[in-house]
Parts: structure tokens; C-alpha cells; sequence
DNA sequence: CGTCTATTTGAATGTACTCAAAAGCGGTGG
DNA sequence: CCACCGCTTTTGAGTACATTCAAATAGACG
């Protein structure tokens, strides 16, 4: 049984016919490779892009060559360069399949030509932007409130299906601290278990 | 000249005559003084306030009495505790007024109610929930990327009128480092220009 | 002018990083 | 099916960025 996102919406709100015609009429399905991109810094993210088998990251790469993880996606989430796709400005991310995937994309231009169309599909998307935007501020509070161990034993605890399928220096990345460190932490939480 | 939040809203979407009058029902005027709260933590934020005049920071304090600042407000910006105030649960972060300010709030049922009704408003608040979630996203990249010096920098470049009208240790708190440590990086980025 | 709070300064400490090297694991070809 | 190669994870030693604590100084407000 696949999700596609058409039921994730539906999940939220009421759409009419009309509306998931038409969200329907814009969705692109699409088959990802692991280690693919579907962005890359300097291209603008033209897509959202809805998960509905596998998994990915999006980071960020600095002039050291040091990546920063800003969000993971497994099935049933979106993922993107955020900004660039809202902007349609050129991305700075990279987002890269983690393994053989199977998508949803939705083009930024037919999302806001639905949005005016349909009431109850802009609706949808200031939900989901404002729940975005919160859970962004909390994590905003909880790199400054814990510690890299207390962090990381929260994200596990939090998101475990994740923390269990993405490569630990993906996960150092978005926890904020260095791949060898991670592996100290999780050494001396392990033993003490 | 007085800043409204109807004029902030109507330089970023057409609001028809009845939008603007309704919006206008639903407005709240308030005077707030210097160090008063207008959100605390265990009462729901039931308000988004938009600061005329004045200025506010959002903040968490957490088991060790150590201070975290999420956000600051100035003339024309909205202020909250956005997750409390989305999910209408217990708010966890103070919002005090730094100075004497004056603000217009409006209620969440309210503006559910009016987004419901005026396509115009639910765009509204979508493209702002968006605007939101996207830099808060840069910031934690920004927060994972430079060090604390930059950091500093950074937000002076960004946010010189923030930087000159709050206290030091807010902005520290901000910044996540401690009062001290921003005190030495202050000392020693002034002495090499 | 005095009191209270905010900022500065310095010394000792800790958390997390860098660098280098070894060990583990997975995929691919012979 | 095994062997090898490359990439990821682990380990350890030395180091750096930022913290804590304590005390002095400066500013704000009544």
C-alpha cells in the first residue's frame, strides 16, 4: 500500500472534487537512485517534493567542505530547499537520495495557481508551514538548551525509525557535532545502559 | 505615523473592504510596559501581537535558570510563542517587553474564523507562516556554520537597530553563548577595526 | 547619591574538535 | 563465493572554543 499525497492532504483538510482533480493533474511521479539529487545548490528548487517510498537528506555544504544536515524525510514527509523553492531563488542545499526512492513532486507555480483556485489547499499549506515553522523554533531551542549526548539520545528517541536508517555521519551532521564525536557518545551511552 | 497591522498585511496581499473591516473588528489595542509579559509559560498564547512601538524578546528558561532567547520583535514585527499559540497548548517561552511599547493583538479563534472566510487572509498568513519557517531554517544552518564571533558579526550587519536596543545578555542568549564570552568577542572585534 | 542590575575581566575547566590511524562493513568483480 | 577496495565508524592524543565562577567596574533608575 503506497501514500501518495493526495491522502496526506486529505488527512488535514476537506478537499472538494474539483481540488484533488486538479492536485492530481500537477503531481509528477518520479523514481530516485540512491546517491541522486534532486537539488543541488546554485539550480533553484522548483519542487516539493513528497516521499512515498525510501528516504532522504538536504544539507548544506560550507566553503570547508563541512556538510550540515538540515532535515531528513522518510515516507509520508515533504522535503526540499525551503527557501529557495518559496524564493525561487537559486538553493544553497543539496537534497540526495539516501536509498532507491519513489516520489511525488509538486511544481512551485502550479502549487500557488491551486492555492488561489482552491481555499482549502491554501489552507493545507499555511498548516503545514505553520507546524513546520514551530517545530523549527523548538529545534532552534533544543541546540542551545541540551548538550550533544542529550540531543542525540532525544532525536533517537524522538524520530528511532530514523535514527536507525540514515548513516551516523548524516545524523552527526544534523545533530551539529563531528562523526567522531557521535560514535564517543554513543560508546559511553551504550555502556551505561 | 503609527505603524497598523491592517497596512502591514495590505503591503503584502489585496484585502478587499470587507476583509479590512472584519480584521479591523478583531483587533486588539494594547499599552505594555517595560518588563511586563504578554505571554508566560503554562497559559496558552492566545494572541499574535504585532508591535507599533516598542520592542519585545521571546524566551525560554530552562531547569538551570539559564535564559535562551528565540526571538526578538521591533516596530512592524509580530511576536508569540508560535507552537503554543498554533496547537493552543501551554506556552513554554516568556514574551517581555523590553521598553514601554504599544501593540495590536488579535485572538486565534478570530483569526481561524476570518481565514476561513477571507481566501485573502488565509494567503496571508500561509505566505508569513513560510517567510518564518524559512529563516528559521537559516538560522539553525547559521547557528551550525559559524562561530560565535561570526554569529555576532553576522547579526549586527543583519540587525544593527536590534543589536543597539537590547541588553547584552539577551542578544548573548540569542546568540547562544554566554554573557561573558560575547563581552570578550565585543573587546576583541573592536580592538581590530 | 546610593542601590541594583548589567557588563567586563581574568583564571581554571570542560565540551567538543582536529588529525591520524585502525577496524569494520558493503559492494563488486574475478 | 571469496577477495579486495573504498567508504564509514571507531579509537586515541592533543588542542581550541566557549563556559563557569568570582570579583571589579560601569550604568540605570529612583
Amino acid at each position: 500500500m503506497k501514500y501518495t499525497i493526495v491522502d496526506h492532504i486529505q488527512r488535514q483538510v476537506d478537499l472538494n472534487a474539483e481540488a484533488s482533480r486538479d492536485l492530481e493533474g500537477i503531481l509528477v511521479n518520479r523514481l530516485v537512485r540512491k546517491r541522486q539529487f534532486i537539488v543541488q545548490p546554485g539550480f533553484a528548487c522548483t519542487h516539493q517534493t513528497y516521499v512515498q517510498k525510501g528516504s532522504f537528506r538536504g544539507y548544506l555544504v560550507t566553503a570547508d567542505g563541512t556538510e550540515h544536515t538540515v532535515q531528513f524525510a522518510i515516507e509520508d514527509w515533504f522535503i526540499s530547499d525551503f527557501h529557495s523553492y518559496i524564493f525561487q531563488e537559486p538553493a544553497t542545499l543539496f537534497v540526495e537520495a539516501l536509498e532507491d526512492s519513489a516520489v511525488q513532486q509538486i511544481e512551485y507555480s502550479h502549487v500557488e495557481t491551486l492555492c488561489k483556485t482552491h481555499h482549502s489547499l491554501e489552507h493545507f499549506f499555511r498548516l503545514v508551514a505553520q507546524k513546520s515553522f514551530a517545530f523549527s523554533q523548538k529545534r532552534i531551542l533544543s541546540n542551545f538548551e541540551m548538550q550533544a549526548e542529550e540531543r542525540f539520545l532525544f532525536f533517537k528517541k524522538q524520530y528511532p525509525q530514523i535514527e536507525a536508517r540514515v548513516p551516523q555521519y548524516a545524523l552527526a551532521s544534523y545533530l551539529g557535532i563531528s562523526p567522531e564525536f557521535l560514535s564517543k557518545i554513543k560508546r559511553n551511552s551504550t555502556q551505561s545502559t
